[in-house]
DNA sequence: ATTATCTATAGATCTATAGATAATGC
DNA sequence: ATTATCTATAGATCTATAGATAATGC
């Protein structure tokens, strides 16, 4: 059969990329040494992936499996913070171990999501608009952001705590994430009235 | 003199780069379109900038500006809500007229932050990280995060929101920054005590 | 016979480097 | 005379495309 054996080369291809990816780093490798790992011509690699970042957009797709996994476990009332710390979760669970491909693959998704205009890709990104929109229909957000964009927040400073854990890991990533999600619900200001007491201007 | 001859061909280089940028976009634009609309060789380039993305390192620079000079003609007691929309003002002010460039800038300058591990580059984030770890030290701010990293947050914050606005510009930029510097300050639950009430888990 | 997959290869573009030119320092 | 700035160019790598091969459909 041909698609098998289509879809076998473009997974040895993926995978011998992300080999060389980690090694040499994205921007730095040769197409060449992808081809020969994989044991076809640089031109198949073309074939298959028009340029290298479109394999880092196969890896992002991947690299949703275990938050996908993990929230469509969770029970169907479950509470936000769950969801969230679910997600938070799962996120972790993939990039503590892909730190090296972590902010290439976040630029990519990044031009992804905008150049590209394909701003609807990304099951997590999806299942995560859809539960904020749910809450702000039932009032239980802040309005002065639309849910979807509060939730690209949410996600950009899972992304942004990853990065920052992965430059210097102070803490567990799970501990960093958590407390990022926290910040995220409640605001880098501690709810005190003597904080209140400070916003006279 | 050498040095302002040198300077002055940088500096052509530079615009007719940002030029050929905004036309072509960075990644498919060709080095050969640069160097002819600044009137000297290729290697000229080469010469001035190690690669494209090196002239949006400068861009980066440059970018700040606005910025900084806001920040800087802040009275010394300025509240801490104040910093944070001045910081935003001047993030707006630069980035409404360049949206075409945000996306690229950004992703070259997540990269020089980590990868090039040249943390402590950016004005405005050494200027930030400093009024966090200030405020930090006052017991103004939440500690589950550390200063440095809040910080990184909310500039993260603005630049999501300044993505977000280019791709769909609902409401105007400065309301956008507003609304997400609110957000960033004081969570994504509204503080009321139903919700509260929900947080039984 | 037609088509999908892949290879071989030509042409485009990039990157590294040897050398030309003109400013600087002695 | 030496050095900084820039050019010309060789070699590396990428991208586009013509063609080979083998599977598919009739």
């Amino acid at each position: 059969m041909r698609e098998k054996q289509r879809e076998e080369t473009r997974r040895r291809l993926y995978l011998a990329a992300l080999e060389v990816f980690r090694r040499d780093g994205v921007a730095a490798c040769r197409i060449d040494d992808i081809a020969q790992k994989a044991e076809v011509s640089r031109a198949a690699f073309y074939f298959h992936f028009p340029t290298k970042e479109h394999v880092l957009v196969d890896f992002l797709a991947e690299s949703e499996a275990p938050t996908v996994e993990r929230l469509n476990a969770l029970p169907p009332g479950a509470p936000f913070e769950q969801v969230l710390s679910t997600c938070a979760e799962g996120l972790a669970a993939f990039w503590k171990h892909e730190a090296k491909l972590l902010v290439d693959a976040l630029t990519t998704s990044l031009k992804v999501t905008t150049v590209l205009e394909d701003r609807d890709s990304g099951a997590v990104r999806a299942f995560m608009a859809n539960r904020f929109r749910e809450l702000a229909g039932r009032g239980e957000l802040v309005t002065a952001v639309p849910p979807e964009v509060l939730s690209d927040f949410f996600i950009s400073y899972m992304l942004v705590a990853l990065i920052s854990w992965a430059g210097a890991p102070t803490t567990s990533l799970e501990q960093t994430l958590e407390a990022s999600m926290q910040l995220f619900l409640h605001g880098a200001r501690p709810s005190t009235p003597m904080a209140a007491g400070l916003k006279k201007k």
